[in-house]
DNA sequence: AATGTATATTCCTTGACAAGAATATACTCA
DNA sequence: TGAGTATATTCTTGTCAAGGAATATACATT
């Protein structure tokens, strides 16, 4: 798991963006007008996106059109479905520590 | 899903000590001793993981004993399943775009 | 109560990052 | 090629968060 993928999403108007990307696509230009923010900070949201492997770009004619990286969230669910043994066992954790750490002496 | 749960794992140690209590529960020490961190920033670390919802404490003596907090995981989990059209869906995303943007006029 | 152990908090400094402003690059079409 | 549109990059500034050092708090044991 890329902890890059995490602070990209840790910024509110990246978050909003990958939220937006959920459901279409979109140009720089769509997410000024969505965002109401200024072009070139959506760009370096982007530019940031882009490097944690979030997203993807596809240039159509001065257009760039960015969309979710599949593989990302494939990742990310996977490192999620790892912890699921934490959230299905019904162990107390901290009986769980006092028997392990007992073990351990 | 709330913003601050990935601020929170955006931290490499924050995503260590996460990652550690995947298998069990620890005390801060535990965590001063296996990350080779001091104990001020743990203990710092900490809280923000908790503020966050991701671990819970409970007090055993004088120590601390801190475990995941299933509902955080669940939480993301859900937030990734939202995404997962995104990654089952062989749909073009560009072909996508141009279909909905010509609509749009 | 005194001492030791375990953890939390505060203050300070420094580095990273987001936004603003200005500018550069890329592509299109007349 | 020149003008217009779309996007990226650079530079600067302010803010926030991480680490270090010192200190405070909490509990335990004698």
């Amino acid at each position: 798991m890329d902890i890059k993928t995490f602070s990209a999403l840790a910024e509110p108007n990246r978050f909003q963006i990958v939220e937006l990307l959920k459901n279409q696509s979109y140009s720089v230009n769509d997410f000024v007008k969505i965002l109401k923010v200024r072009q070139p900070q959506i760009s370096k949201h982007l530019r940031i996106l882009n490097n944690s492997g979030l997203v993807n770009v596809k240039p159509v004619a001065q257009k760039r059109i960015y969309s979710l990286n599949p593989d990302a969230f494939i990742e990310l669910n996977n490192w999620i479905i790892s912890f699921e043994r934490s959230w299905t066992s019904r162990l107390d954790n901290l009986e769980e520590y006092l028997k392990l750490s007992k073990q351990e002496g």
